[in-house]
DNA sequence: TCTCGATCCCCGTCAAGGCG
DNA sequence: CGCCTTGACGGGGATCGAGA
């Protein structure tokens, strides 16, 4: 009996990502590993489960079928593991470090189903990506959420979500802007110190705009303060422009508060880590919260 | 019976290369 | 160029046997 549940949960990972090298971002693993994951399977069922195709993999019929049986055996295990959770007594406290945009926007919609299904006692708070690393490094918490993964030695990265950063403005603009329409507006813009500054700068600098060329007019330390000013300014006369999360503004496009429009060739998006520490990666409270926060985090990004 | 060192083996990464 | 496989290599846990 092929009883590594390892294996076969990188397998499933696999065969809803399509492809062994987003599979392994996923899992933590590199892709050489798992191919061999894969391989061990295939070798103990004696068939094909999957088809290498040019951009990605596709389930062969026999795979289809042990993935149908996964999901069945992975809906069994998660009623027993609520149960074991209950009867080792696990009573510490679960705490995330996680980013603004994280602990606000996203964490609050996925905790009420995390904390019933797979461990009650969990806490998040808000932190920057290099504290919530340090904060891991340190023990001071469990989990850290990070939208840029600052590569450390003995820390486990798997790959999430990805936000948006989008145009934002306090007036409507026309539907689409060039890029050259950039230097005439009036930029509330982010400390060039911040990690997020620095991609939005990378992502000029793709597209040829000089970001130090822009007419900066206010500078915030934080994200929430950026959109707290263009709230501000909707009755106003001027014109100011940002870049914010799509998560941060859902609400304030539909009222019509902020408006969002896209500039040709631009696609600001960022991707966001879930870390947990390498000697943790057996713990099973750890494994599951992760694995839950990634794989069923219920909300729509776009 | 316990401890400690040698050895084995599993599991992972890295680098190179093949394929479409 | 992106995606996957292969092969070399290393770290670390498990196992085994000798000695106290």
């Amino acid at each position: 009996m092929l009883r590594d549940f390892e294996k076969l949960q990188t397998f499933m990972i696999v065969a809803q990502e399509k492809s062994i090298s987003k599979a392994s971002m996923k899992v933590g693993i590199s892709q050489p590993a798992v191919t061999q994951h894969i391989k061990i399977i295939e070798s103990y069922f004696n068939t094909k489960m999957i088809y290498r195709k040019k951009n990605g993999v596709l389930l062969t019929k026999d795979g289809e079928s042990l993935f149908w049986i996964l999901v069945k055996l992975n809906k069994t295990l998660k009623d027993y593991q609520k149960e074991m959770v209950m009867m080792i007594k696990r009573c510490e406290t679960i705490k995330i470090a996680c980013s603004y945009t994280v602990g606000k926007f996203i964490l609050p919609q996925c905790f009420t189903e995390v904390k019933s299904n797979i461990y009650p006692n969990i806490e998040h708070y808000v932190a920057t990506s290099v504290e919530a690393i340090h904060d891991l490094q340190n023990k001071k918490c469990e989990i850290a959420i990070v939208e840029s993964p600052f590569f450390k030695e003995n820390i486990i990265y798997r790959e999430w979500l990805e936000d948006e950063l989008v145009l934002v403005c306090n007036k409507p603009l026309e539907r689409i802007v060039k890029g050259e329409d950039l230097y005439s507006y009036n930029w509330v813009g982010l400390n060039p110190q911040t990690q997020t500054a620095r991609i939005i700068k990378k992502h000029l600098d793709k597209l040829s705009i000089k970001s130090d060329k822009l007419k900066i007019s206010l500078e915030f330390d934080k994200l929430s303060e950026i959109k707290d000013f263009l709230i501000s300014q909707v009755e106003g006369k001027d014109i100011y422009v940002g870049f914010l999360p799509y998560l941060h503004i859902q609400n304030e496009l539909k009222n019509r508060m902020l408006y969002t429009r896209s500039v040709r060739g631009l696609k600001l998006r960022r991707k966001m880590f879930l870390a947990f520490p390498k000697h943790k990666k057996n713990d099973s409270l750890i494994k599951n919260i992760s694995h839950h926060i990634i794989f069923n985090t219920a909300i729509s990004m776009y």
